[in-house]
DNA sequence: AACCATTGCAACCGCTCGTTC
DNA sequence: CGAACGAGCGGTTGCAATGGT
């Protein structure tokens, strides 16, 4: 059978405005993500279902981290590609707050080329660089079943961090200061001239337009409140892939520091204002992480290391016990 | 100041997979 | 069981921003 083109033609290409991200986003409030394809006929919308999907999961959702990824994420993102090589969705699974789009921009423009440099034979293939030298290669079958389990179990942990009853009981305070603080980092930049590549997340944008909702939105009643809340059920639907700022990142930040003993992909050290509560083990173990030491920093890489490479060795050694490694969670 | 090369990244394309009927 | 369909993934492209001459 012939592949049927995904979209009808005149649908509208290339970057978002905020018009279109202002209406996916209600749209998405409303009924959840999902069902993408209805999104396009019931928005109005001129796009198609899949840039709709896209648009989203990479820069509507809630919980987003752009912009400088840190040297933990640098060398979480090497490991996991030389384990997983290019899958960028189970990498990103492991950093859930940046999306496979950004972890594979990011690989293709700068660590492949950096890797490249320090290793001329380098040539971006996976298993085949830190790891295969003393081990021989896994089916790909198999370890791809341990990393299902090892993703579902994550995420699972995840879901169970970021459960309703978890983000409810938290202090209100929390999402209005998250909200003024997004405000307050991209209020000045919301006339650049490039929309799509300068909005760091369109939470902030949205930061802005719930403020001074135009008319349109704010025909509906307590817009403002459900927008809110509306990212905090996302938060729920989401868990498995997101976190979102300040009110789930202290429950993300333990759900790492239990899933790697570190916590890897939160880089609270740039912004203060969404440095989580900590257990005094952890305080004391993320203040040291903050600072420029790199004998500090590879303790924690090497726990991630060793149950990488823990992980291989069960998938070696024993294919039917997926779930001996369970425990970790 | 003008031009060209390079970089970074948002978005698209086409394929595969899973689900439904 | 297989066709149809929707969703997701990875590779690639296009273009704006930036840097160098």
């Amino acid at each position: 059978m012939g592949r049927p083109p995904c979209c009808d033609k005149g649908v509208k290409k290339g970057p978002w405005t905020p018009e279109e991200d202002i209406i996916l986003v209600s749209y998405i409030q409303e009924h959840g993500p999902g069902n993408w394809r209805a999104v396009p006929t019931n928005t109005g919308l001129s796009r198609c279902s899949k840039s709709c999907r896209l648009r989203w999961a990479n820069y509507l959702r809630p919980g987003i981290k752009r912009g400088n990824f840190t040297e933990q994420e640098e060398k979480m993102i090497i490991h996991l590609q030389a384990l997983l090589g290019n899958r960028w969705a189970a990498i990103a699974s492991y950093l859930p707050q940046r999306t496979d789009n950004d972890i594979k921009n990011y690989w293709n423009t700068y660590l492949k080329k950096r890797i490249k440099k320090l290793e001329p034979g380098f040539e971006g293939g996976s298993l085949g660089n830190v790891y295969n030298s003393s081990s021989k290669p896994i089916p790909r079958g198999q370890w791809e079943r341990r990393l299902q389990t090892d993703i579902h179990m994550a995420k699972k942990a995840l879901s169970e961090a970021l459960s309703p009853n978890k983000i409810l009981s938290l202090p209100e305070q929390n999402d209005s200061n998250l909200y003024n603080d997004i405000g307050s980092i991209k209020q000045t930049n919301t006339n650049s001239v490039c929309y799509a590549s300068s909005a760091d997340n369109i939470a902030r944008l949205l930061k802005g337009w719930m403020k001074n909702p135009p008319n349109k939105a704010s025909s509906k009643s307590n817009s403002i409140v459900s927008t809110q809340n509306s990212f905090n059920n996302f938060a729920g639907i989401e868990s498995a892939s997101s976190s979102e700022g300040k009110t789930n990142s202290v429950d993300l930040s333990e759900t790492f520091e239990s899933l790697f003993g570190y916590n890897d992909s939160l880089d609270y050290s740039s912004n203060s204002e969404f440095s989580p509560s900590l257990s005094p083990e952890a305080n004391t173990f993320f203040q040291d992480e903050t600072k420029p030491d790199t004998s500090i920093a590879e303790i924690p890489f090497s726990l991630l290391e060793k149950w990488l490479l823990d992980d291989i060795k069960i998938s070696c050694s024993d294919v039917t016990s997926s779930g001996d490694h369970a425990t970790l969670f």
